[in-house]
DNA sequence: GGATAGCTGTTACC
DNA sequence: ACCGGTAACAGCTATCC
């Protein structure tokens, strides 16, 4: 006789962070982690209803119909471990890429044998087998509405030595576990602000840069009321929150018990799918430490991949970084991603000056200071978390997948998401993903034509007006209905032509398509969230308006992304061609207006304003905005006192996306000009960024030139400090891919030799200098910061100083190479 | 054998 | 491979006359 418990039931609040799925008797199930109102820790178990669709004309007769139904509900797979059936079909309406359809929705056994049986329906009327490629998880929440970080209603029965799942409830370390019955969605308003993850930050330090190489020489773990620096190392200084191990088995068994006991929803590290949590493992295995961190016992999960990712079940491992990197970076003033400027940046504290040191020379009180550096490390991790969870969490409410996936996907991959999660609106199939051969064939189209860049004319500029247009190529799409949906074959009647470059006239349907509605929805979104936090601070609403900010200036990016499964070349040229007539015409209209446009990239013009007065300029806009198509809407950017163009280095003609204007506030707006690029060195940026300013803020070039001419002197007295002439430039390849033999490559050669560490993605330091033999090529006089050696003026002076300040100086035809060289020759005289 | 066009590579703009 | 095209420019290198 089997014994058998009676499950509780139990109706609560729940709220979902981490998906994972399991097979039991061949089907799949879900397992939830998340937490109830009470803050318990709860594992949710689901049940998954499996299906794909097959896709069938719409005029097909319903008999044949009623036959191939039959004749699929025979199928099956059979593999070692399973037999997966066909468990049911039905025959619905559908819509496919914006067309009505019949559809036939086909139940399978097991997810992961949707593949196959798809693969064996072959009949002449089958236009398409779709929605077998997309993951489970993203499945699972679409038809279950069970969405990330939204309070749910659940009811259902506590497993307590369940017989169910093979007992699945005494192996998941939460405080119980759930077999969900009935969900219900919440008015999640009210609830919103209610959920704080607890969240623990995590560093370590080791004695070698390569992955499992060296030794793991701390941990650190900060938190709310944790604050710990675990160590195998020996210190005389007795410090509260230090704790003190026999060696690094003990410390990583130590980590372990630690998480297990703070229990937190998220892990953050920073860098830390790439380094310390792949380090971690490599240590524990080498030590035979048991990792398992997972809440149901098992070990952190590294995914292949070109990035890996590094998962614990039921914790979501955050790596801010790869979140910064896709979400922030374009809008970060910071040069580099490192922990230590963008923690500066985003919340006013960086990392902890020490200077490197092997281990084994350190002194106790450097070890003191080590600790600190560590602990510093995770307190700042863990303060950038909290800055950014607004964004966290919006961003995976509104893509509707799990914090884990958004915090590492790319732009593509989040659009794509968003579009999974919102088809159902449209009762839409989903497309499949391009495969390798398809990728391969998009690719090989090449590019296509884009944006329009003006010709400027150089020169010093007073008083310009910038206006742009808001979300540009957004509006152009949702303004003329451009996606694959709506892309025609030929011409019809009312139909949008478009000339294109290379595929001559395309055709778009003015039918509504899902991609332009959903995308027109997503400009509203970020409309009304814009207007909501302007109204009053708020941080999730500035946080959801910027998530769809970027969704929005994506969607374009999106169609002409290769990979993409709503590809289509033809909408995303369209895209570009349409924002360049309207650009163009734009630019016609205001110079009938008896206005000079000096510049335009894009989606901006620049003009000057000559005697009108803001409000008439004011008036010009409306009056542009009233014979605008569609969503299309110009705005104005700002008033600038003063602005300069400058003309390329190679010609006498102005040099695009180069200029630099000042505001009525003085405050510069430098753009592509030396001094914002960061492979060059300080003294040139400094220099440059100066001069800009004494010759806008006054428009007069003396003081400028003066300038000019002490620094090169402070040059020539060897004045300058070696910081300054440093050259940074970013290592993007391995280095044995580069063909071209360039300084910074030289110089990653170097590091290595010296046994430091290089790495795809770093920053390679370095600087010029002068030599005994005289040598042609730059790279024959690379330095590293800690060689010995004077820098090389010529060069300096030549690659870096004059080219910096020459084409500036030249508007007001200043030849600084002459005045240069006839200044030293008046001393000779 | 020196000039230079063209390529590789990086970084910017939008 | 992990969103698009446009553009400037440095430094190296193959090619030309």
């Amino acid at each position: 006789m089997r014994s058998y418990k009676v499950n509780m039931k139990k109706e609560i609040k729940f709220i979902p962070l981490d998906y994972d799925y399991f097979d039991y008797n061949s089907k799949n199930y879900l397992k939830i982690f998340g937490r109830d109102e009470d803050g318990k820790q709860v594992c949710l178990i689901d049940d998954f209803e499996p299906y794909f669709w097959v896709i069938l004309n719409k005029d097909i007769d319903e008999e044949r119909l009623e036959k191939i139904k039959k004749e699929i509900e025979k199928l099956e797979v059979n593999s070692d471990t399973r037999t997966t059936k066909v468990e049911k079909t039905s025959i619905e309406n559908k819509e496919f890429l914006s067309k009505p359809v019949k559809a036939i929705k086909i139940f399978v056994t097991n997810y992961k044998d949707a593949h196959g049986i798809a693969d064996q329906i072959d009949f002449p009327e089958v236009i398409a087998r779709r929605e077998y490629d997309i993951p489970l998880i993203t499945k699972y929440i679409i038809d279950n509405n069970m969405q990330p970080l939204v309070w749910k209603k659940i009811a259902g029965e506590i497993l307590n030595n369940s017989e169910e799942f093979g007992n699945i409830d005494s192996s998941l370390q939460v405080d119980y576990v759930l077999k969900a019955q009935k969900i219900i969605s919440l008015d999640k308003t009210k609830s919103d602000s209610e959920f704080k993850p607890r969240i623990v930050a995590y560093d370590i330090e080791t004695d070698d840069f390569e992955i499992g190489k060296g030794e793991i020489l701390m941990i650190s773990l900060y938190g709310e009321g944790i604050k710990k620096v675990l160590t195998s190392k020996k210190c005389s200084h007795k410090i509260d929150y230090i704790e003190y191990y026999k060696d690094e088995t003990e410390m990583l068994e130590a980590f372990v018990k630690h998480i297990k006991k703070i229990k937190p929803d998220i892990l953050v590290g920073y860098f830390s799918d790439g380094f310390d949590m792949p380090y971690i493992r490599a240590r524990a295995e080498k030590h035979k430490v048991d990792l398992d961190l997972g809440l149901d016992g098992s070990k952190p999960f590294f995914s292949r991949g070109k990035l890996t990712s590094a998962s614990i079940a039921g914790i979501v491992h955050v790596d801010l970084y790869r979140f910064i990197e896709t979400v922030f970076s374009q809008y970060m003033q910071s040069e580099t991603l490192g922990l230590d400027e963008v923690a500066k940046e985003l919340i006013g504290e960086g990392k902890k000056n020490i200077e490197w040191k092997k281990p084994s020379k350190l002194s106790d009180d450097e070890w003191k200071n080590f600790f600190e550096y560590n602990l510093q490390d995770s307190l700042i991790t863990y303060k950038l978390a909290e800055k950014l969870w607004p964004d966290m969490l919006e961003f995976s409410r509104i893509i509707q997948e799990p914090l884990f996936d958004i915090t590492r996907q790319g732009m593509s991959q989040l659009v794509e998401n968003y579009i999974l999660h919102n088809l159902k609106k449209f009762n839409e199939i989903a497309e499949k993903r391009p495969l390798h051969d398809e990728i391969e064939s998009r690719r090989e189209l090449g590019k296509y034509e884009g944006a329009y860049v003006f010709q400027p004319i150089p020169g010093l500029y007073e008083d310009i007006v910038f206006f742009d247009f808001t979300s540009m190529y957004s509006s152009v799409i949702v303004t003329y209905n451009l996606s694959k949906s709506t892309l025609l074959e030929k011409k019809e009647k009312d139909s949008l032509e478009v000339n294109l470059e290379k595929e001559g006239k395309v055709h778009f349907t003015k039918e509504p398509g899902f991609f332009p509605e959903m995308l027109g929805n997503i400009i509203e979104m970020r409309k009304k969230y814009k207007s909501e936090y302007k109204k009053k601070e708020d941080n999730l609403a500035k946080a959801r308006s910027n998530a769809y900010k970027l969704l929005a200036n994506a969607a374009y990016g999106y169609q002409g992304f290769f990979g993409a499964r709503y590809y289509c070349r033809q909408a995303a040229a369209s895209t570009a061609t349409l924002a360049k007539k309207a650009i163009l015409e734009t630019i016609e209209k205001i110079k009938k207006l008896d206005l000079e446009v000096i510049y335009s990239d894009t989606d901006s013009i620049a003009f000057l304003r000559k005697e009108k007065t803001k409000k008439q300029i004011e008036d010009i806009l409306e009056k542009l905005n009233k014979g605008m198509q569609g969503i299309m809407e110009l705005e104005l950017e700002d008033f600038y006192k003063r602005g300069i163009w400058v003309t390329k280095r190679s010609s006498e003609s102005g040099a695009k996306k180069k200029y630099a204007l000042i505001d009525e506030k003085n405050r510069m707006k430098i753009r592509g000009f030396e001094t914002v690029r960061r492979d060059w060195c300080d003294l040139a940026r400094e220099l440059q960024s100066q001069i800009l300013e004494l010759i806008l803020k006054e428009g007069n070039e003396k003081k400028a030139l003066e300038l000019v001419k002490r620094t090169i002197k402070d040059l020539k007295e060897r004045k300058i400090e070696r910081e300054k002439i440093m050259i940074r430039t970013q290592l993007k390849k391995p280095l044995s891919e580069y063909k071209a033999i360039t300084p910074h490559v030289i110089a990653a050669q170097k590091m290595k030799e010296k046994n430091l560490p290089v790495h795809i993605g770093m920053l390679i330091k370095y600087f010029i200098s002068e030599t005994r033999e005289k040598k042609e090529l730059v790279r024959e006089k690379v330095k590293l910061e800690d060689e010995k050696g004077e820098y090389n003026i010529e060069y300096y002076l030549n690659n870096q100083l004059l080219p910096a300040v020459e084409n500036i100086l030249q508007v007001f035809s200043i030849n600084i190479e002459e005045t240069i060289s006839g200044s030293k020759q008046k001393t000779l005289f």
